[in-house]
DNA sequence: GCTTTGGGTGTACAGACGTTCACTGAACTG
DNA sequence: CAGTTCAGTGAACGTCTGTACACCCAAAGC
């Protein structure tokens, strides 16, 4: 009951399948990548702290002392997830800036390419949202700053409406930051919605939520 | 460098100092709120995730099998971490109806409360803060349902204002939840803020973002 | 005063962990 | 073709973990 050790990995006697093999550095590269998705698929599962060097390696197929090859530390490695997830989250934010058309619209549409892309792109939200908060600090933090980044984005962003072209930066950044607070939690909400009705509610809320927000923005002075 | 164990504990032999010692009941109370108080500091420091039994019982000063006698294990432990770190966000929200008595300025002394509470029980946000989305399930599920109530409870303190009175329960609990998912995230942030001025910031910027909240209600309608 | 109760002790064990080291053998280099 | 590089191997280590078990002895109950 407590191993179920060899759930996938091990079948041949090496790392990834060789498959056709490439050349020797996209060999390596491809090991990397599958200690990156097997990181972040057992961070969603226990968290970054409840994450062992051994555990990743028996889940790509490799001996323990192998992931040294790749990274000096289970550090390293989450750094590197932190990145990965951030381009995640940027790509989203292109694409809110490419698909939203109908400025009417803002708001049901951005919730809705929230959603979209917390499903597809779960595991990355989930790291995100678990290790924000989490006891490992330079993850924390890291994320933290990456956060505080991707604020100062949406706020330039947000100085492009008409409505706010005139509002002075702390204002815009104030407003930036509640509204990727809000995203946050609900990205949170839906990662562990259990129902399809329950992530229903979610959106709603979150909808009536920026609405809040907006109709706070349109009477706002000062 | 790994151990630095002995930190407090063990001057005697015995748990707890005895104390003049009261009857056998209140000696057992006295050193279970012990194995409390540890867990709790040693959640701030390293998650629940990273806590660990013997940990505990070290720095209380007992011997780890000890433990048995309070908790059947970690989780029972961290359930009761859950409860007691509600019970002084439930306190907090009293001291607010309390002392809230200029609804002129309903939001500046909300922060502030907040902001006292946060400083004054730093261990208690600081549980609810990393656990609310930490790996460990049953804990992250015993704090969201906590939580949703604690949003219940603040809906049914917004619905005796007069403003809102009239409005359908479902936009009470949306605001209410984005106002508890703001003061979350802003206790969050004083949690870690760095510096005095910092944590000025950070005040401010709730407070700015109360009050675009409540500009929205003021104009709000359906 | 004798018995029972029950926190706290001490030893012991097996399993998981991170890290070291010397190694192998296929892919690269010249 | 000979030589080098280096991702992956496998055994061994010391440390920390949770938990089982038998024991001890002061307080509680009669």
């Amino acid at each position: 009951m407590k191993q179920e050790r060899g759930r996938r990995a091990g079948r041949g006697r090496s790392a990834v399948p060789p498959e056709k093999a490439g050349a020797r550095q996209e060999r390596k590269e491809r090991t990397r990548q599958a200690l990156l998705d097997a990181g972040l698929e057992l961070v969603a599962e226990h968290g970054f702290a409840g994450l062992s060097l051994r555990q990743i390696t028996r889940e790509v197929g490799i001996v323990p002392t192998a992931f040294y090859r790749h990274f000096r530390d289970l550090d390293e490695l989450g750094l590197k997830l932190v990145a990965e997830s951030f381009g995640t989250l940027r790509q989203m934010l292109r694409a809110a800036r490419r698909d939203i058309t109908d400025y009417g619209q803002v708001i049901d549409q951005s919730v809705e390419i929230l959603e979209q892309y917390v499903s597809q792109r779960r595991t990355h939200f989930q790291f995100i949202a678990r290790e924000r908060s989490s006891g490992v600090m330079v993850i924390r933090q890291a994320i933290r700053w990456e956060l505080r980044l991707f604020v100062s984005e949406l706020a330039l962003d947000l100085s492009r409406f008409p409505v706010l072209s005139e509002w002075p930066a702390e204002d815009l950044q104030a407003l930036a930051e509640l509204i990727v607070n809000s995203m946050v939690v609900t990205a949170e909400g839906l990662l562990d919605a259990g129902s399809e009705r329950d992530r229903q509610d979610i959106v709603e809320s979150a909808k009536k939520q920026l609405r809040m927000i907006v109709v706070g923005v349109a009477n706002w002075r000062t």
